[in-house]
RNA sequence: CGCGGGGUGGAGCAGUCCGGUAGCUCGUUGGGCUCAUAACCCAAAGGUCGCGGGUUCAAAUCCCGCCCCCGCAACCA
């Protein structure tokens, strides 16, 4: 039998998953449960990254240890997949001890080859920020920018790889595998970054406690990248269980977001061929879901949180408009409106509306049972056997965006032929019954194969809909229930709708507010029940509401500073003498102001919004004690106030009579 | 010349690799139907495919130049 082992990027835990997260182990469950379908043993692996820095800060911050903090994120992690209903059949940790084995064995090899040598890696270290500084950072005579204090000049023992050693190899390998990195624009993006040269990489980092201790040198720890690299490998046992890497590796699959292409189509092929080990056949690096058009972010409360995405109208929903919707490959945009919209229009309007008057028509008509009288309507039938070929040729080829649709062109062509057939006219001519017993078998055949079709998408949905067209889901193959058939006695079951429109008032309700502490703020609705996945119904519990307004709590504020540390702060009035732009700059303006006893130059992000020529004669107000900084070369010596908006233009602060520069601000 | 992505009817997108009547979803307008979740079906209006050149019998698609937008990086002190 054939096997195809496919894998998620493994993930950071230091916040709860987001919607672009979740976007990616959707669509390789999407592919995980095709090849399933499809009749491949499959080997569906996901897991958490856990060897970072700022897992160990974070625990620290939190006074928990590292793994005790890795161990709540695993079930927070868990918690929003189940709800997702991802049937992964594997969730690796690399703080497992078979994660470590693998790390140990990877290393070891290239050790033992000669591409792992010791270097010294000399810099800056700033201890409050426990990183590296570069020089062109430091600011005020070799300080660090934020601590203002004078970091170390630190000599570090470090192990390098020789990634240059492999730039030819790594050419011919992407020329021999044309399909080893797909889609092509990213293929060629990285194919000039080889070509452009490479360079030996650090691997190790010394003096840490949180990671896994080199195997040649136990006081060095491996850097994270590289250890996470790994658990692909480790997850199937290498280092542990020799017969099942042998059984399950290379990987068919990585599926990675574009921003980690480079390491895992540069350095992670890299490292193996070092080892000797088999390079994954493929890796896809799938575009960005972007919320309104705008890049997730915490800080801009542009993020989205799966569950309460899902809670919406059930996990099937969102698969589906993550997957139908967004062109695997490229970037996609999730709302809530087109989330909203998406939902009638596929679901409500087409196909569960479909699957209402199918089995209306067969229970009023035949109660309930249909069996074929005949051949079956040409037109339906090569429908459907097209759609299917173009559904596997799409989900083949990775284009789950297109095997969607077709599928939908299948549930088109079904509506289509109900209004060019009217059923309920054939009801009422006794001598078209043979006629309409066909014609509402062939709907429902077009709605089972339908369902077949979308069984890797809406996996309870499916099922459901299948029970309801009088069709099993049980142990569905492909190449037998993917395909048209007029044979066989159904039963369909008529009952309420599987998906109750959302009937759209004024869609600007906003289930997140941006500064709403994110968890344990979901809505009132549906919490869904955590049953045992599968066993969900897969019809929303609860049907459209609308999230009541004029419900806010005023907000514990945060914390206070007394009057004493805001006199801290200096502020001054100043009058801009003069304005021009940074050059090579995108919003930096520098300012000579007159702050009263002498002159300044200060540095403004404000180009976005000002014309610098506007600025010149206008009062504002600037911090007037501030550490100077330089900003692209240039010494700023104060900060001018703005009002500054998450992702707005910001706008400055004026007077109606402007007080004389050098005025205190307070 | 930092890296990259994009500019296609009112909105959101596909198509661009492999030139050949410009397609989908939503919206709008008109009509039909009554099985169905005010759902479904048909039809229509609506596009200089960012701009300018070039190649070609033929360009959204290939080539050259330019403009604009968005990420990321460097810069919101």
């Amino acid at each position: 039998m054939s096997r195809f082992f496919l894998t998620t990027a493994i993930d950071y835990v230091n916040s709860r998953p987001h919607l672009g997260t979740a976007y990616e182990k959707i669509v390789a469950d999407v592919i995980a449960r095709y090849k399933r379908l499809c009749g491949v043993e499959t080997y569906f692996l996901m897991g958490n990254d856990e060897h970072s820095q700022n897992v160990f800060r974070k625990a620290t911050e939190e006074g928990v240890s590292p793994l005790a903090y890795c161990d709540r994120m695993e079930q927070e992690f868990r918690d929003t997949w189940r709800h997702l209903n991802l049937s992964f059949d594997d969730f690796i940790r690399t703080t497992e001890p078979r994660h470590r084995a693998g790390v140990t064995d990877l290393a070891k090899r290239i050790h033992d080859v000669g591409d792992i040598y010791e270097g010294v890696y000399e810099g800056w270290y700033c201890v409050g920020c426990e990183a590296f500084k570069q020089q062109k950072d430091l600011v005020d005579g070799n300080k660090c920018p934020l601590h203002l204090t004078a970091p170390q000049w630190i000599k570090e023992k470090n192990y390098f790889f020789r990634l240059a050693k492999y730039q030819k190899s790594l050419l011919d390998h992407f020329a021999a595998h044309p399909e080893f990195l797909q889609p092509e624009m990213r293929r060629n993006e990285i194919l000039r970054l080889i070509e452009s040269g490479l360079e030996d990489i650090s691997v190790s980092r010394a003096g840490q406690a949180w990671g896994i201790p080199l195997p040649f040198d136990p006081s060095s720890v491996v850097y994270v990248w590289f250890d996470a690299l790994i658990n692909y490998a480790s997850a199937v046992g290498l280092g542990t269980d020799p017969q099942k890497f042998e059984r399950w590796w290379p990987a068919d699959l990585h599926i990675i977001g574009k921003d980690i292409t480079r390491f895992h189509t540069v350095i992670w092929p890299a490292m193996l061929m070092s080892a000797g080990v088999a390079l994954p056949r493929q890796v896809f690096g799938h575009g960005f879901v972007t919320f309104k058009g705008q890049r997730m972010s915490k800080t801009l409360g542009t993020t989205v949180d799966p569950i309460e995405a899902a809670s919406r109208f059930g996990a099937d929903p969102l698969r589906l408009y993550l997957v139908k919707e967004i062109a695997f490959g490229g970037d996609g945009d999730f709302s809530w409106e087109r989330y909203d919209e998406r939902y009638n229009v596929d679901l409500a309007n087409n196909l569960g509306n479909l699957v209402s008057r199918v089995t209306a028509m067969a229970n009023r008509y035949r109660q309930g049972r249909l069996a074929p009288t005949g051949a079956g309507s040409d037109q339906l039938i090569r429908l459907g056997e097209q759609v299917a070929a173009d559904y596997r040729r799409s989900m083949d080829g990775l284009a789950v965006h297109e095997g969607a649709a077709a599928a939908y062109r299948l549930i088109d062509g079904a509506n289509e032929f109900i209004a060019a057939t009217s059923p309920w006219s054939l009801a009422k001519d006794p001598g078209a019954a043979d006629r309409l017993t066909q014609v509402l078998f062939d709907v429902a055949e077009a709605i089972r194969l339908a369902a077949v079709l979308l069984t890797p998408i809406m996996p309870d949905a499916s099922a459901e809909i299948l029970r309801r067209v009088g069709s099993s889901s049980d142990g569905l193959q492909l190449d037998r229930d993917g395909r048209w058939r007029n044979e066989g006695e159904r039963v369909l079951v008529q009952e309420g709708s599987l998906w109750p429109r959302k009937e759209t008032t004024t869609m600007t309700d906003n289930p997140i507010p941006p500064d709403a502490p994110s968890p344990g703020a979901r809505p009132p609705e549906s919490p869904v029940a955590p049953s045992a996945p599968g066993t969900q119904h897969p019809a929303p519990s609860t049907g459209t509401q609308h999230g009541a307004p004029g419900t806010e709590h005023p907000a514990p504020g945060p914390s206070r500073i007394t009057i004493d540390d805001f006199m801290n702060v200096e502020l001054r009035v100043a009058k801009v003498l003069a304005a021009e732009r940074v050059p090579k700059s995108k919003k930096l303006i520098k300012l000579q102001v007159d702050v009263g006893t002498e002159q300044r130059t200060v540095v403004a992000g404000i180009a976005d919004a000002y014309e610098p020529d506007a600025l010149v004669g206008r009062t504002v107000v600037i911090v007037f004690n501030l550490q100077p900084a330089t900003l692209m070369g240039v010494e700023s010596n104060g900060m001018v106030l703005a009002a500054s908006p998450e992702g707005g233009k910001p706008t400055l602060i004026s007077f109606e009579e402007p007080p004389p520069p050098g005025t205190r601000v307070r």
